[in-house]
DNA sequence: CTTTTAATGTAATATCGTAACAGTTTAACT
DNA sequence: AGTTAAACTGTTACGATATTACATTAAAAG
């Protein structure tokens, strides 16, 4: 028998409040870092300000441009040490096929992830499905490998695309 | 009521012989050049017998380093657009994951691939599951998103490995 | 208050990929 | 065959992405 919940998904509509979601974000990442005794710093926090004002994924380059943290100009490595930081914390996630970064948007929930790349508009969202990453997991485990990480992006047209022509 | 057809999955053994692997997919660019009816020339020969003699992942520049066409090493663009074509002709596939590139082992097959990833041997896999890829599809399609392309890269143990501790 | 762990600053460099353009080969068509 | 158009090659230069190494500073733990 067929799951029948509602499927959860995230994309990102046109007209949707990024502050409230800067916010959201941004306090999660304090209470998560309460939690596990972790700094959260200027740089990883100007990072994650950066990467959540956009649906639209940042490059590493795009992200140190706008880090103004001491008005100079950071060395890559700076920028690429706060996202490790987030990244590992389930804050961003990384898009393989475009060396970009994203905002989670399902931070705290335990998630699995397969992201939904529009190339037209070039956001970004995200699936959360798991149908998706159980029917891998089992697919995989009958092939005689055991699976440790799962990387899936979807490439397409998303829905306000679509209907704009 | 699920699919119990056997899972069509492909991970190089450790003992299976590369030398038939290479002539299997040379002849079948051949043959697939002559009916699409497109030059199998030199450079794209000499870039897919590099890539199938290996079924780690190369690089672009591990790759180049092994181009000896004509005694001089070859200026990085060579190997990207010999590459390009074998990608698109689908006999060779990218890991995004990895930035690097390995042989199809599905020649003409009309498959979608999920790649199994080994962490230990680095050796990569192809899964060939439409239970996967139409999972994707339709979750995709119910979230509003109209499906171009799919990568499903999937890093954990290879069955080997998992076996010799 | 000292030890040790984590984070930062800085420079240099490694790795991956593309643009541009001139020259050559191949295929297609009189 | 000779001409044209398309595809491929050679070459240089450059752009984009990411990491190593090491000295210094700040924070947490004892």
């Amino acid at each position: 028998m067929e799951d029948m919940e509602a499927l959860p998904v995230r994309f990102p509509s046109r007209q949707h409040n990024h502050s409230s979601c800067v916010n959201k974000l941004l306090g999660d990442a304090e209470e998560e870092c309460r939690r596990q005794k972790l700094r959260f710093t200027e740089h990883r926090r100007n990072v994650l300000e950066i990467i959540a004002s956009s649906h639209k994924p940042l490059g590493a380059y795009d992200i140190l441009e706008q880090m103004n943290f001491s008005g100079r100009r950071q060395a890559p490595v700076v920028a690429y040490r706060a996202l490790d930081f987030l990244i590992n914390l389930g804050l961003v996630h990384r898009l393989n096929s475009l060396n970009a970064f994203v905002a989670c948007m399902a931070v705290g929930e335990d998630h699995t992830a397969q992201f939904l790349i529009c190339r037209q508009c070039k956001n970004v969202g995200e699936l959360n499905s798991n149908r998706v990453s159980e029917r891998i997991e089992k697919d995989a485990v009958e092939a005689g490998f055991q699976v440790d990480q799962q990387l899936v992006e979807i490439i397409g047209i998303c829905y306000e695309c679509a209907e704009s022509g």
